[in-house]
Order: C-alpha cells, then sequence, then structure tokens
DNA sequence: TTTGATGCAAAGACTTTGCATGCTT
DNA sequence: AAGCATGCAAAGTCTTTGCATCAAA
C-alpha cells in the first residue's frame, strides 16, 4: 500500500464545478459520498489512488467506504468526469485518477507517480502531432479516440 | 480471467535471437524455462499477459509454474529483453508483455488489448515529435528516458 | 414510495514470496 | 560442489460484488 503522506488540497484551478449541478446535469444521483469524492479529486493535482481518496474523504466523513470510492470513481469515468490513468511497474499497483478536463499531458512514472507535463512542453507536443494521424489509428484501432500518453521508457540499454 | 483463443505463433520477425548467447551476455542462467518463455514472447504479436504464456509455454513444459513466469518477466525486463505495457480499464486487467525490441507505438485500448500500430502512421507520428520537447520533458521528471504511447480516449462526451 | 446508493464483508483477479528441491555453471 | 532458479502454495495488493439498509428523487 502507499503511504498517504501530504495530500494538496490546492484551490482547485478549475473554473467552477458545482458538483450538484454537475451529477444533474449528467442525470446522477447526487449523494454526500460522491460529492465528497468528487469535490476532493476536482480539488487536488495529485492524481491519487482510489486509496488515497479514501484517506482524504474520510476526514469529512469517516464512515465513507473504500468500496464506495470506486465505485463512484467507475462512475465518473463513465461520465466523463473524471479519467483512469495508467497504473504501471511494479506490484501493478493501483489505478490512479484525475479530474482536470483541461487537455493535459501525463507523464507516468515506473515507480507509479503520474505528473503534469508542463503547459508550455504540453502543448509543443500536442500541436507537433497530426491530427489525421491520431485520427487513422483510431479508426485502425477501431475505437472513437485515442490520446497520447507519455511513459517512462526502462531503455535499460 | 482473460480466455486464451488462439496466439498466434507467428515466426519471429526479428532478425536472430538466441536465447543462450543472449542470455550468457546479460551474465542470466540459461534455464529451461527461460528459454521457452523467451521465445514463446519473441514468437507472438498478441502482447500477452503472464497467464497467457503460462498457457503457451505449458504445451511445451507442463511443469512450468505461473511464479516462474512471473519472475522470468521480471528479469527480461530488467534486462531491457522485454517491456511491461500498461494494464488498463475494469479490473486493471494484467500486464502486457512485448519482447520486440524493434521502435514501435502501442495503442493501449479501454478493454485491455494493446495492438501495434501500422508502421507509416507509427513513422509519421513519432518523426512529427520534437525529439528535444521528450528530452526537456524526461528532465522535468527526473528520468532517462520517456517514449509516447496512444490510449483510448474514453472522452463519453 | 420507488429507485438506486451505501457499507460491510467476502470473494475475485493479479502478483509476489518463502522454502525445500533441483538444475546450471 | 556452490549458487541460483524452480515449483508449490500461501500471502499480499488492488478491485469488485452480494446483500441488507438507508437516502435521494
Amino acid at each position: 500500500m502507499v503511504s498517504v503522506d501530504h495530500l494538496h488540497h490546492d484551490d482547485c484551478t478549475h473554473e467552477h464545478h458545482d458538483a450538484k449541478a454537475i451529477f444533474a446535469e449528467q442525470g446522477i444521483r447526487c449523494t454526500k459520498p460522491r460529492v465528497l469524492i468528487y469535490e476532493a479529486l476536482c480539488s487536488t493535482k495529485s492524481h491519487p489512488t482510489a486509496e488515497e481518496l479514501h484517506q482524504i474523504v474520510k476526514d469529512q466523513d469517516a464512515g465513507i467506504s473504500l468500496a464506495t470510492i470506486y465505485n463512484t470513481l467507475e462512475l465518473l469515468v463513465d461520465h466523463g468526469l473524471a479519467r483512469r490513468i495508467a497504473n504501471r511497474g511494479q506490484g501493478s499497483g493501483a489505478s490512479r485518477y484525475d479530474a482536470d478536463q483541461a487537455p493535459h499531458l501525463h507523464l507516468v512514472l515506473n515507480d507509479g507517480r503520474v505528473i503534469d507535463a508542463p503547459t508550455n512542453l504540453s502543448k509543443k507536443l500536442t500541436d507537433a502531432i497530426p491530427h489525421e494521424v491520431l485520427q487513422q489509428l483510431a479508426q485502425h484501432a477501431g475505437v472513437d479516440a485515442l490520446k497520447i500518453e507519455i511513459v517512462e521508457d526502462t531503455a535499460a540499454v
């Protein structure tokens, strides 16, 4: 299990996310656990795991169960309100989640951390990708959309 | 668990991989399980999971245990003879492995499949990426090298 | 009131590990 | 012969699920 240390409860960098309104818009029920989980996820840049989110929201409602964290995260992902980020490396690690909807690149490291690419580099890279190539790849794979991810390369040459 | 269906024992597309010589070069012991596992991994394009590899090599040596598959895969990855590919999506799925050393792009789908990008598209995309941007990102992340990966985007808009 | 969400605990899936045995060098 | 790898089974980690209860609409 990963230790939780200090997860940053930064002010949310998004414009405005009224959980209640957003849930209504998505036609999903607005419950206390869901609000807490969603707001916790929006309020951090740390790409937390389910377990880490559990630690955070337990401060505000000690009764919330880990199963609900998982259920809610799946719900959020299904409704496009959050993304699941790769889990990699030793022990397979836990999945990490991100509610940041602004297009940004993730750097997935082999020790399990996921950090955001700096905006300028992120832009340089995304601008360089030919849009039609991504589309052709998506077509090849038979899916709607693809996105780029940057992962650590263990070229133990 | 994923069903194994028909994993393709294609002819190896690599030049020549003499397992015994390669292991010697890496200073690792050449054992029957290792040879079988490595050759099975080289001989397929299916990016198999540990479990799938187990099914394959059991045809040639029924006694090989799954633990050995895992141990050997970790060894191969540590020595740069194989790569671990993302596991994603529901259930987190199992890790997948690839011994193909030729630079090529992976399309990671949310159902767990990993397919190779067609060579021409793969080339178009890699050529478009500014090399120095990747380097700067690697520096930012504090790692030696990064690589691109294409993942399915679940933008359930 | 009706429908669906929660919490709990148990089960499930994937991976790692300890130890005695056996094989590689 | 010495040392490391193997197989087995047990334990560990992450995630899902069944079910009774409770809350949202």
